[in-house]
This record gives structure tokens, sequence and C-alpha cells, in this order.
DNA sequence: TCTGGGGTCCTAGGACCC
DNA sequence: TCTGGGGTCCTAGGACCC
């Protein structure tokens, strides 16, 4: 058997914690820039406010129903995430982290518990020790988990937990569950079976496998597989180490000149090797990015990347900046209103693997030092306490983020006080 | 005026090798 | 005159996820 715990409109739970006047109100998170609604809460779903909806098109009915909204806060929901995350370890052994809000629990070992009040404890100690509400599927499979997670939230009497265990379990839920709304299909191949006369789940469940593997790849097989309680995803739970690291931001307003942008890439290059650093990688390959506002018709549009080599695999901010300047030397034209750039990452080799080069005059040892205590200044006093020249004190390229919350639980100087 | 960012997996096709 | 077949690696693009 395989649970998915998952959190409750997982955002505005995080923001109700640390302000229960939230509670029971309708609440949504945006994206980052404030530009588009990315989590509600179930008051807010009620009044109509769909997934991803932008932010200016329901400003009548956020003013009318006295919506609260919260720019996101990625600070503080990635450590309460991590809080759940390290709870659900204790519970079990094999925990697959799928998203920030999301964990697959491998039961099959714990075949002499009861795997249904196993999880009820989990729900409650995760409730009681962190504060954040939490669903739970347990079926067969990962996708049949989905759906019975899904069954679970929609159903109050489930009580927040739904073990899909005998067939007539699977066979409801795969009667009671759209095409549309299995995990893994998506609007194109919503569009492809509703043409071909599947809607429901249980008809996908029993469609013609030569058909599925032609026009939906092994994938659509793999899928069909889960529908008939035969498990076909993989498990992930051990991360391989990753391939790239990006960072790419629409910025606050449209930027025109090159040295707006240029801080903005430095911040972006300096953000990028900060997380090199974390995850003990090098790079030897910094892509650059840039491009205009394709939403904009009236503005001429341009959209350009280049991909600058290094010598030797490193980590060095400074490096990574250099290289990202000079990528954007070779990329910007003037003349154009810019929305959003990106530096990328790429050819990443862990530290101890890095090749030398014999043209490498740079004491390796030494900067690898520096960027220790640069790390741990701007870790202990507050990000972007030391930077480079070139990241700048601009803040055109900032995102908007006008009604961040607190990061309560991750800076000294944000912790909740407490008066009795 | 205003519409996220960061990923994964799969397939097809090209380059290259012996 | 005659011009293989099988393998690997890489990249681009599509579909999907939260």
């Amino acid at each position: 058997m395989i649970a998915l715990i998952d959190c409750n409109n997982f955002y505005v739970s995080c923001e109700r914690l640390f302000n229960p006047a939230l509670d029971n109100k309708p609440v949504v998170v945006l994206s980052n820039n404030d530009g588009s609604v990315i989590a509600r809460s179930n008051e807010a779903k009620a009044l109509g406010i769909e997934m991803g909806a932008a932010v200016f098109m329901i400003a009548d009915l956020v003013a009318k129903n006295n919506v609260y909204v919260f720019s996101s806060n990625y600070t503080l929901y990635g450590d309460l995430s991590n809080r759940v995350m390290d709870t659900l370890q204790r519970f079990a052994s094999v925990v697959e982290v799928y998203s920030i809000d999301e964990a697959f629990v491998d039961l099959t070992d714990m075949r002499h518990h009861n795997v249904e009040s196993l999880m009820r404890q989990l729900r409650e100690t995760i409730m009681q020790e962190i504060g954040i509400p939490v669903t739970i599927g347990i079926a067969p499979t990962k996708t049949l988990a989905k759906m019975a997670n899904r069954f679970a939230k929609r159903d109050k009497t489930f009580n927040g937990v739904y073990l899909v265990k005998a067939t007539e379990h699977i066979n409801h839920l795969l009667e009671n569950t759209l095409v549309g709304d299995i995990w893994g299909i998506g609007s194109q191949h919503k569009k492809l079976l509703i043409q071909n006369k599947i809607s429901s789940a249980a008809q996908l469940a029993v469609a013609n496998t030569e058909w599925i593997r032609k026009n939906m790849s092994v994938t659509g097989q793999r899928l069909l597989n889960e529908l008939s309680a035969i498990p076909s995803i993989a498990w992930d739970d051990m991360p391989a180490p990753k391939k790239g690291i990006c960072i790419a931001r629409s910025f606050g307003t449209l930027l025109t000149t090159r040295k707006d942008i240029s801080e903005a890439l430095a911040n972006f290059a300096e953000m990028a090797s900060a997380r090199l650093r974390q995850e003990g990688s090098c790079t030897s390959l910094v892509h650059v990015l840039l491009q205009t506002n394709a939403h904009r018709l009236q503005d001429k549009q341009y959209f350009r990347s280049v991909t600058i080599p290094l010598q030797v695999a490193t980590s060095n901010a400074s490096e990574i900046i250099r290289a990202a300047l000079k990528g954007l030397d070779i990329i910007y034209k003037k003349g154009y209103n810019f929305k959003k750039a990106g530096v990328m990452l790429l050819n990443l080799v862990p530290e101890g693997n890095v090749q030398g080069s014999m043209f490498d005059k740079t004491d390796r040892l030494r900067s690898r030092k520096l960027m220790n205590s640069f790390d741990m200044v701007n870790h202990r006093f507050g990000k972007g306490l030391i930077r480079y020249a070139a990241q700048g004190f601009g803040k055109k390229w900032k995102l908007k983020s006008e009604k961040v919350s607190p990061c309560y639980t991750t800076d000294i100087r944000q912790v909740p006080v407490v008066v009795c």
C-alpha cells in the first residue's frame, strides 16, 4: 500500500498558522511578482476564485468579499514543509518528497500494522506538532493514492484519511473520476481521450493498450497499469543530484538599460551560485537568457540566450557573475522592453571531482574559503548583507511582493513575539 | 498597467563511432 | 561499379507536474 500525504491549501495554511484571524476567512496567496493566484483557502474557492487567475481580473471579487491577499513567502513555506517531511520520516522508512506540500510513503513493509490507524495518527501528529492540516489517501498504486486523496478532501466524512483496499473501492474511485482529473493526464491528453469517447477513469482503465501506447507513449501504458492496481511508477526517494540550477525571474517593471539588467543578472547569478555551493557542486557552463514580454503585443519581441563555458568548473560567485555579465554583453540589444532574465548553471560536477587546468591561476582553496565566509555571514545576518558591487543596490528588477508575511521561523528579526 | 518558476520524463532525429 | 548496421550520446520539443 502507498499513502499520499498532501497538505491542505498549503501556502494558505502556512499563513494562517501565524495569523489565526485568517481562519474561516477567504485567503489567497499570489505568484512571484504578485501576478496570479497560486493558492486559495476553501472560502476563496467557494467565491469562484480560480487557480491561476490573474490578480487584476479578480480585483473586484477580492474587494467586495474582503479576501485576504498575500505575496508568496517561500522561505516560510519551505521551512514548514521541511518540518512536515521530517515528521513523515519518523513514521515510515521510504518517503518520497514529491513537492513542497506532498509526499508518497511506502507502507508495504508495514503489513502487520493497521495502516489506516497509523496514518490517522500521523495526521494528528503533524497537526499537533506543526499545525498544518493534511489529507491522506492510501491505495495500491501512486495514481490511485492520488485519487483517494482527492476523495478524502472532497468528502468530509472520511475525516482526512481514505483507505482504498477492496476492488469495489477501486471501481468506485475509477467510476467517479473524470479523465482530466487523473494525475498524469493534462489538457492535451484529456482532449484526445474525450474525442475518443473515453471520459472516465473507469473507461480509461479498460482502454485498448495498443492505442494508448501509440498515442500516449509508455507513460500512458504505465498509467493504465496503475489504474488496475499494478504499481508502475518508480520510487524516487533518493533524488539524484541536480543536473542544472536555474534562477529566472520576471522583473517588477520593464527594463531597457544594460545597467539595470546587469544588476538583475548579477543577483540571479549570485543566488544560483549560492544554491550550487549548498548542493556541493561546481558548474562549467553558465547559460544566460533575456526576453521581452510576449503578452505586450504593442512591443517588439526579442528572446535570446547564450552559453558561456568556464575553463575550470567553479562555485565561486564572482566567477559566475562575471560569466553571466559576459553573456549579457553578447545578447543585450538596445531599444527593447525586457521583462525577464535568467541564469542557468549547467554541467554540474561534485566539488571533489573538479578537473583542474594547466592555465588556471586561481587559488581554489582560498576562493572556497572566501565563499564559505560569505555564505556564513549572509546566513546568520540575513540575505544580501554582503554583496558584490555588480549586484548594485537598485531595486528596479525586484519582483513585486507587496504583501509578504514575515519569515516567522527562519529570520531571528521576524520571529513572533508573545507578550504575557 | 497587470498573467509564476522550477522541474521531470519521453521520443525522435542527428552526429558520431566501429 | 560498389556506399551497412548497430550502438551511444546529445539535443530539441512535447506533455505533464506542483
